[in-house]
DNA sequence: TGACTGTTGTAGATCAGTCTACAAGTGGGT
DNA sequence: ACCCACTTGTAGACTGATCTACAACAGTCA
């Protein structure tokens, strides 16, 4: 009893024969095409059922659809992509798509291959994050596939965009930070090269945002800059900087929760002798909700981020033409890593 | 200037003109196959460069390979997947493959659905992580692709398996809280349906394994199994039920960490009328080394498994046909949730 | 009765690649 | 000069679906 090889599956050839009808006939029967006659209907599915028939996707994609939507992460660590595939999952049951992630490999900036990865697989449209990649590009993208792009405030009619109202969670932040008298505020963000080099990027709106209102409230002499690649060791050295330094800030609003996790982590292990810092995050993942780790954060819901843009998604697949561009407002959550700082 | 219409991208077809070759010397260069010499390689690679050629994999998929490896997975919340997920993706970087994951649907049990929905899609190889599909089924699905499944002790020839031991594991918690002078020890798993219905998974062995080491301490009367759905709210409302209930338990061992920080939290919320209750996890996610929740767990190397899976995975495709079960040993890392019950 | 319309099913082209079989060219050995 | 082996390139079948065009038939109405 050794392992077989490969079984040959059922072809629609296979269906037809047996259901006595020709391929195409069956075509329009899986495809619940016009012109299919009850009876018709009834000794197709008996046969496929009796063959465990399953399409091919890959010969279906050659003239058709695949019904297959790709979304293209770049990674799977932050929490708050898990939201945004949660969900789109859940706005596409029912639909006959089937949704698939990559995940740009975590290392060098890989968005581009891993949507090229997903086009080539010719897949029904494209959601994706890729702040690092150009606009030109993803307009040459959005030509041959329906694109959405997630956090990114692009001005463009080639695709459509959902992305939360960056300055305003910004705003929410140090507004709150500030009426707690907080005065001394870093900001610990992305690399330069996806903020400064790319303002239409969520890192990049918030970290314009940051230096705006902290000029606008007289800080400007106190605006503080962390740009760090958002590995945990970076962040975390990054932190310790901060906080054994000179001018220690009184509170650290870190660009994402992930990164405000590590800024959480570094001031635990500085205990007692790290002063007391306050540090916001964004995103409210479920983590920041944690009693222990009680997070203060923006919530701008990833799951409904992830929904809509299934949602134009299929709009843009059944026709739509002009775009759309979704803006999400967001919401402070107050916990308990905020807090007056201490004389 | 308003949207095009969508673009036709160029086919083998093209590049054959452009390079003045045929089309199968196009795909000899393209799979690097036997037979091209360095001129036409020269020429071809040049005109696919040109028109910025790119195969289409669907209609590779007909015939040859789609290079693409298929994960599925219950759902991305909990943060050991992703750790498989990226000691996948590392391994396969300078490999021609690309992964993709599906995410069966966290709603009912759609692992089959999402296996199939990779199937269907022309993968070369399947990675999985669904305790409730039959084996029989499992082994139907690997006659037609290689499969390699991971947290399940089947013993198959049909596929392979990478999976912690268990077993040991499960020793190594039970054996630390005894040490400490935990008597009352409860385990919170998930329903019956995947651990005494489905005895060669993850969760059936620990399940069993806890029987086992607890009666063999001669503790059999303080065998407490809380067997429950995984979602927050229904874990959350058990762990309440735990402790406020009679004969709490001095000590809970969850039979992963996502269900531990659930535990974790419902015990920081109960506060001291909750008494003193230490948790232990599995996994050794990242969350669990954070200091503020300091979760003592097993750790099994997510990564290191992910990417066993991948080589497991990738010797089927070179053609391997007898079976691998690949154990993973476990470690125990002790940290701040768990310490000697209080008298 | 005949023309017209609408429904139901089929034939056959088509999609973009891979793969097999083979022809043509090259070089060496005897 | 002839045979043989090897290298390089091509022709054309093949994969499993969809999609267009059309034939056959039934029913309606003048």
């Amino acid at each position: 009893m050794t392992t077989q090889a490969r079984t040959r599956a059922a072809t629609i050839n296979d269906v037809a024969r047996v259901a006595g009808v020709s391929r195409a006939a069956v075509s329009k029967v899986l495809r619940d095409a016009y012109g299919v006659s009850d009876a018709m209907r009834e000794k197709v599915n008996a046969a496929i059922d009796e063959l465990g028939y399953r399409p091919r996707v890959s010969a279906r994609g050659m003239r058709g659809a695949t019904f297959t939507i790709g979304i293209e992460l770049p990674n799977l660590d932050n929490p708050f992509f898990s939201d945004l595939v949660s969900g789109a999952t859940s706005r596409l049951l029912g639909e006959p798509y089937q949704l698939i992630v990559a995940p740009a490999s975590p290392a060098n900036a890989e968005g581009e291959r891993a949507i090229q990865a997903l086009t080539d697989r010719q897949v029904d449209g494209v959601i994706a994050i890729s702040p690092e990649v150009e606009q030109s590009w993803l307009e040459d993208v959005a030509a041959a596939v329906p694109l959405v792009m997630l956090g990114r405030h692009d001005d463009t009619r080639e695709y459509d965009t959902v992305v939360g109202d960056d300055a305003a969670g910004t705003r929410l932040v140090l507004e709150h930070l500030l009426g707690l008298g907080h005065r001394r505020i870093a900001h610990l963000t992305l690399p330069e090269s996806v903020t400064v080099e790319r303002p239409n990027t969520t890192h990049g709106v918030r970290e314009a945002a940051y230096r705006r209102i902290m000029a606008d409230a007289g800080l400007a002499g106190e605006i503080r800059v962390v740009n760090v690649e958002p590995d945990p060791e970076t962040v975390y050295a990054a932190t310790r900087d901060l906080i054994d330094g000179p001018d220690r800030p009184t509170a650290v609003f870190a660009a994402h929760d992930e990164l405000a996790l590590t800024v959480l982590r570094a001031v635990a292990d500085a205990g007692p002798a790290g002063g007391d810092v306050s540090v916001v995050g964004y995103d409210d993942t479920w983590i920041a909700r944690h009693p222990l780790i009680s997070l203060t954060s923006v919530n701008q819901s990833g799951q409904h981020m992830g929904g809509r843009a299934i949602d134009l998604l299929l709009d843009r697949v059944a026709g739509r033409k002009h775009p759309v561009h979704e803006v999400v407002a967001p919401r402070l959550l107050v916990r308990e890593s905020s807090r007056a700082p201490t004389a």
